[in-house]
DNA sequence: CTGAAAGCGCTTACAG
DNA sequence: CTGAAAGCGCTTACAG
């Protein structure tokens, strides 16, 4: 390559990188035996002299009890942010676990982890406070700030709020929500805890009876839920759904027993919008910014990659966004 | 790590490659330092040197018109796969085009692709076939083998026949097709065109009525495909829904119009098996065996990789396995 | 059974 | 503004 356009190695690097400057008439020699050649620098050259891989690390989970659709999303923005930026994307699932961080960050193969679903008590913490590479949350566990880890997330609590605090609006004063899975509560999945923290304390305040239902996935549980929920007295008004995997099943039900939106039920769903367009009524959402959360987190991490200094961790909530459609409507008193 | 084992670098390579016979008495000694450092091999140096990165990529699509949860469920098994092999995995964009794949293997960044979505003149493939690594793609477009590609798929063909055959022995006379959408069939994603094929063909053979309706995401589109549907005489008694994205809506309007399964109308639903529990009612399908074709992908790659030659481009399709519930019952006569 | 040495293809001080 | 040289951390023939 540097032969070919009759320079040293050395200066093909530097015009690549634009990390010194060029003359005009080597830098136009260079580019055109560059695309001449279809030249792209070995990577694993790049690394090794560099020690920067332009890799970032997204760690998923692959859990039944987490919806697929809405993991897809987030996985989506988040490559594509990275390619936006000049890095590429490796993917690992949360089953390798601490070692596994370990693994990619100690043999250079990435520069930076973004890490998804974790827990109170995530064995995987520990470790990414020791890492000493950049590392961002999406999803913000309780406390985990003051423990020194960046997080981006929707803020959960305010979206719990926000929806009590719509369907209080409208007049109802009886309300429910069906939630994630018990599973989900029980590994300490913090947003999953913050939304019910929301939803529970602002009924309290505006002084609506407010129950909870987790809802474990298929189709049975979420009738057996609803069985449950239609049976309170008083009569349930207002519905939060915050279950993207159940959600078709719950409008199903809704239909089949004759309960009508927004007549006689209001009901919130809390998902991506995108997912809301595939349901038989257009529904009220807070909806789950997975694009924005997914680009956020890509974000910080590039910022923290360019900055030699590593930042102090901070967290980042998005405030919540109601917007409303022809599922919720004033009571009929 | 070598002086702390005391030992030469290449004999820590040696032992942890396995590639030449080594002492007992070193062979531990090198373990233990490599436990105890918690050592691993600097990933780029390895790729220099060996000319192997251990990384495979995965191009997937992102289409809002491909269905994100069973992408997602080919992602999980692809990664899961390459981690079994001790391969790490690069995720990539269609939106990157035939240079993104230069890129990555001319750059180095993975040993081998595997490549989702392609279609009918997809400007990717050429590029493919030039690369000169492992290539197999998940999905087989028409006309691709002889082409000298390796693909993986379900036989969508035997898939759309096999409907029509559970069908027609039912006793259906008039059966229809809905299908993904559209623009799926224009951008020719040869799966689609496969399955109408193959239930077309069956169809003509079994002498019973079969109408194609294609049905664009949404709810709207979905309901102007079944009003399009129901309308038609003779009246259709067995529906095929090829499409994952409509499946829960077509199952409200269906019930909402009143039209009951298996009573009035008999439905084979083509999704993969899991997406089958969150319905009302428990659905005949054939399954679209994402996990398998991701493993299967996976294997095919790494059996290229670990044979020097090239080996001969083969297609394998999956047979079809459809599976009986509820939805489906022999026509009242 | 093991080690010394060359070399993989870059980047980045160091010189000029 | 540019080049020669060292060095990044491995692997793999080459010797013994």
């Amino acid at each position: 390559m540097a032969r070919a356009a009759g320079v040293a190695p050395s200066t093909v690097s530097y015009v690549l990188s634009g990390k010194r400057s060029i003359s005009e008439e080597t830098r136009r020699q260079v580019e055109q035996s560059v695309r001449k050649l279809g030249y792209h620098p070995h990577a694993g050259a790049r690394a090794l002299a560099s020690s920067r891989t332009k890799v970032l690390a997204l760690v998923v989970p692959l859990r039944a009890d987490l919806n697929m659709a809405v993991m897809m999303q987030f996985v989506s923005s988040v490559v594509t942010a990275a390619r936006e930026h000049d890095h590429d994307l490796l993917l690992l699932t949360k089953d390798e676990g601490p070692q596994g961080l370990r693994r990619v960050t100690s043999s250079a193969i990435a520069d930076a982890l973004i890490v998804m679903d974790v827990e109170a008590a995530d064995p995987r913490v520990p470790v990414l406070r020791s890492l000493d590479r950049p590392v961002v949350l999406i999803g913000a566990p309780d406390q985990i700030t003051p423990m020194g880890l960046t997080c981006v997330d929707l803020d959960f609590t305010a979206a719990g709020a926000s929806c009590v605090g719509h369907l209080a609006d409208l007049g109802h004063r009886s309300i429910a929500l069906i939630g994630p899975s018990p599973a989900v509560y029980k590994r300490g999945t913090s947003f999953a805890g913050r939304f019910l923290r929301g939803f529970t304390d602002a009924a309290k305040v505006r002084g609506v009876r407010a129950t909870s239902h987790p809802c474990a996935p298929g189709y049975e549980a979420t009738r057996a839920c609803l069985d449950e929920l239609l049976a309170e007295e008083p009569k349930v008004t207002g519905l939060i759904v915050h279950n993207e995997a159940v959600l078709p099943a719950v409008l199903t039900e809704l239909q089949r027993r004759g309960r009508r939106m927004p007549e006689d039920l209001s009901l919130i769903a809390v998902c991506p919008d995108a997912m809301a367009d595939n349901q038989p009524v257009s529904l009220t959402t807070v909806a789950i910014p997975a694009t924005e959360l997914g680009e956020m987190a890509v974000e910080m991490i590039i910022r923290q990659l360019e900055q030699k200094a590593p930042s102090a961790p901070e967290t980042r909530l998005l405030s919540p966004r109601l917007t409303q459609r022809a599922s919720t409507a004033p009571r009929k008193s």
